[in-house]
DNA sequence: CAATACTTGACTAAATTGGTCGAGATTTTA
DNA sequence: TAAAATCTCGACCAATTTAGTCAAGTATTG
């Protein structure tokens, strides 16, 4: 599983959002300049996530983003999920009650679709251990230590 | 993480070939008969899978394709390795020693990529422990039950 | 009202994906 | 030995996705 590039600024970020998080707004152009992300895409971004529901923003002179929920309550399954898509597809083991009448390709994708599935349920396990909270902590812990 | 349409391809193959597998051929009209799978296209992904060494062809009037190794001993995660490009991509964590002079951008990235280097090696714990052998008796399993 | 900053939607270039195709090389068999 | 069957190799192509860019608009503050 490779994290896209729109998928990777996404997380840069809400990380800066998490790092700063209060009630105060940051402006888009302090994070791109700060994550090095094109202005014009982050703001597409950005506007994804603000109808993800994961940042919340105002306009006007002193406008900018912030978090809409606490960092420790933002997953990383949660934020790849809705800027990449679905990390789970249809689990066919599930619905097809009738296993029966399959022709031979239809079993083959049958059996792939199976481990496919546990490959995604794996995923999810390690991205949903990890919230927005527990990656500042690891960024202050490396930035700390620089001196 | 999904798999491609040519993956997916490429292991319904092997699948056919692992179950008639012995010292005799199958023509690539058969496997795409069975599975469905367009023949030209199927074409290009065995010849893929022969460079890979996962397949052995014959030329001529009874020419057609074998597994050039046991079903036992083929991974799943060896074919998607080959057919979808690495599993792993770099480890940012292992190579730079030097985590002093991060930019903030290079902290975030260096972090997510961390995170993201977790979830491949979950990955390949699922793929890496299945072989074509299973996947060929699950197969069988949901066939046999089908009278 | 001027300046600043988010908002919306259209647009675009490049890469990837899912194939197709023609012509050739090999092997079998009649 | 020639025809037929089958794999081989590389070029080609259309549709989709990805990574951005841009213009015009709306809201807020001083």
């Amino acid at each position: 599983m490779k994290l896209s590039q729109r998928g990777e600024y996404a997380i840069q970020a809400l990380l800066v959002l998490g790092m700063y998080h209060g009630p105060e707004v940051i402006r888009i152009k302090e994070i791109a300049n700060q994550q090095n992300i094109p202005r014009r895409f982050l703001e597409q971004i950005l506007n994804d996530l603000k109808s993800g529901g994961f940042v919340e923003s105002r306009r006007g002179v002193s406008g900018g983003y912030r978090l809409e929920r606490r960092p420790e309550e933002i997953t990383l399954s949660e934020i790849v999920r809705h800027i990449e898509g679905p990390l789970e597809s249809s689990d066919l083991s599930k619905e097809s009650k009738k296993k029966l009448h399959l022709h031979s390709d239809e079993a083959a994708k049958y059996i792939i679709n199976g481990v496919m599935h546990e490959v995604q349920t794996a995923i999810v396990g390690v991205l949903e251990a990890v919230t927005l909270f527990d990656l500042c902590e690891k960024v202050r812990k490396i930035q700390g230590q620089m001196d």
